[in-house]
DNA sequence: TTTCTATTTGGCAAAAAAGCCAAGAAATAG
DNA sequence: CTATTTCTTGGCTTTTTTGCCAAATAGAAA
């Protein structure tokens, strides 16, 4: 099925729409329960306009859902698995983060990634 | 923790990483185990230099890695929970293309997502 | 009505990503 | 050694994305 390339296109595009910081922090805010895009704005910092379009990549993605309330919009969270792989991916970066800081400390505390994916197929790491 | 610019950044990586249609078709392919680059470059068709490039990218963002045997460059997953969360967002978007498909059909079958995180706040979708 | 507040859209310039070709590296075969 | 295979890197052009400003839109309030 992943074959499909408009399977795999849209597909792809959910994770494009994630791939900014900014977009991903709005992401991360709405776990906690639909904002008003002022809401939003005040949490990235940028412009209201570019705050907007950031979030009409993520609604164009599927991955928010908005409703109109007064002169608001709200937006919220339209992906159920979205929390569980924000907590893996979450857990990999701060394993990588520290791993980095101990090397620039010159403590090489952790020597290969402890993450709970680690395989070993080869010894090296290419 | 989130609101740490670096962590955010590298979190977003991740999911740029992913934001391709033929770094996602590697990805889902490596699913089934390791493959070397001609395989992968088989798969998708490119440039082997685009292939690679590709590689990099992900190798880079976290999600493979990979391992030197002989001539050939071998790359495996490094995210245990991307299978999980590749089945969520696949179902997603499977039901939002035949969601589409019915309405050029002109026969409305499902309206709205039937998806496992639909959620109603208010009663439109802005 | 006018005015305000909240949001979206158009347009544009700067920055980043994509993908090709050619060239470089590295292990292997002869 | 040279030749071959497999992969990576440099350089370059085209395309896409980003993010600002200004203008348009849409409710709410006066």
């Amino acid at each position: 099925m992943v074959h499909n390339k408009r399977f795999l296109a849209e597909q792809a595009r959910i994770f494009k729409a994630l791939g900014h910081p900014s977009r991903l922090l709005m992401v991360d805010a709405l776990r906690g329960g639909e904002l008003c895009v002022c809401e939003l704005q005040k949490l990235v910092g940028d412009d209201m306009s570019t705050v907007s379009k950031h979030l009409s990549v993520l609604k164009e993605a599927g991955v928010v859902a908005s409703s109109k309330r007064g002169t608001n919009t709200y937006y919220r969270l339209a992906l159920c698995c979205l929390d569980t792989f924000l907590r893996c991916t979450g857990s990999l970066v701060e394993q990588r983060i520290k791993a980095q800081l101990a090397v620039l400390e010159h403590t090489p505390a952790a020597p290969e990634q402890t993450h709970p994916d680690a395989r070993k197929p080869g010894p090296d790491g290419a």
